[in-house]
DNA sequence: GGCCTGTAAGTGAGTGCTCACTTACTTCGC
DNA sequence: GCGAAGTAAGTGAGCACTCACTTACAGGCC
């Protein structure tokens, strides 16, 4: 048969692993927007712009499907050691380190909000991966913080106290912005969000550091008439 | 048919009212567990003792319910003034104020932990009532501890910044402990949990109150080598 | 080139099950 | 004995998942 119009402009063949990646990326969009539950196989297909039987081949079962994006999520953000951050560590230089970690997790948030809403779910729907996560992402990263903090206190930079509430702290800080921002869709930040981050981190410090006498501190500090 | 033995033992018969209010309990505690699509009529009638068709003449749908049961805890926590919180407002006691403060957010959320997954479940589920929640509740609390911070900052004891941006800093600082413990079950603040608080608040006040000449720290400083 | 063929990719029309919700009936207290 | 409180047994819709089948393409052969 000669090949009349063809009506339907797009369907596209691809091999197993391409396929495979596709329907993940389609389903952490829809996983982390509506959640496990709310996002039915149907739609997760039509989305892919295949059968539902297609996903079958792929993935043994929904629920299947859902802990490989979690694994990957969980494999993929394990490490990334920050150079900038490195040397802030390495130097001492307390500024430079919070400032460099507050804007590390802003980034990261900013750029792939899925990834929070996903955990998220997980999390309230006491998915084990989402434990998994907590172990593997946040834990770790409260152990790296932890030890910077406590040997800044050994050095005597900054004030003696439990080195985890320390860390806890900072990370409320930040994560109270980006919290709000993505359960909420409220923009606490603002506009000039490096700004803002900087006054952040300046409170912070202030707070957890030893007195320096020698700071040129007046009763009006600045800005804002 | 003669009564056999009967194998029911409590079949209470409560008037309308009373049902009401114990399908509302059981669904908020079951809601707030596994989430709205997560939880079915029939393990809600299970839970509360009863069939489904009962449900049905209480709400006229399990949507409804839902609402009823956000409605709800919006309308209870409309407001709470704290006697002691106002006390210290008005005495301009930063240290008492925002201890208080700090203790009444721990303490709501430790009382009923339902509450807040219920909230994140709704508000990752896209409900509205989600958003009115945030508007009533988290918009009304930022207002009234922003109007705070700026008379403080007016009369020259907390430093000159954004009173959003210091607010949401506090507020982070205690939701982010909050947060961990609902969320991953992670208890970060540990047994002495006043104590801890306690620490928190200092370190918030150091942050963003001006200088107090007379509180000396002499620990040499560190800075870069 | 043109043609056959084995195989992997993809489809459409189901299947049984669970869900929210309903209907027809029974029981109890006043 | 009447009305409200409660039940048992549904109903259709939508879900995850399957099956019998078709299509596209690589590569060997002439």
């Amino acid at each position: 048969m000669s090949t009349h119009l063809q009506a339907v402009p797009k369907r596209e063949r691809l091999d197993a692993e391409q396929r495979r990646a596709r329907i993940v990326e389609t389903a952490i969009q829809l996983f982390a927007d509506k959640g496990f539950r709310g996002t039915t196989t149907r739609e997760l297909a039509t989305a892919v712009g295949v059968t539902e039987a297609v996903l079958y081949q792929h993935f043994p079962s929904k629920r299947d499907l859902y802990e490989a994006i979690l694994q990957r999520i969980v494999r993929t953000e394990e490490t990334h050691p920050d150079e900038l951050l490195q040397r802030a560590c390495e130097r001492g230089d307390d500024l430079a380190f919070f400032k460099r970690l507050a804007q590390l997790v802003l980034d990261w948030h900013e750029q792939t909000p899925a990834l929070l809403r996903l955990v998220l779910y997980a999390a309230l729907e006491g998915h084990e991966l989402a434990q998994l996560f907590f172990e593997r992402q946040i834990l770790r990263y409260y152990d790296m913080v932890t030890r910077y903090v406590q040997r800044r206190q050994n050095e005597g930079a900054l004030r003696r106290m439990d080195p985890k509430l320390v860390v806890g702290i900072f990370t409320g800080m930040i994560g109270h912005f980006v919290f709000m921002k993505v359960v909420f869709g409220a923009d606490l930040l603002g506009a000039n969000r490096d700004a803002q981050l900087n006054r952040l981190v300046s409170v912070f410090l202030e707070g957890v550091r030893t007195q320096v006498p020698n700071r040129r501190k007046k009763y009006t500090t600045r800005r804002k008439a």
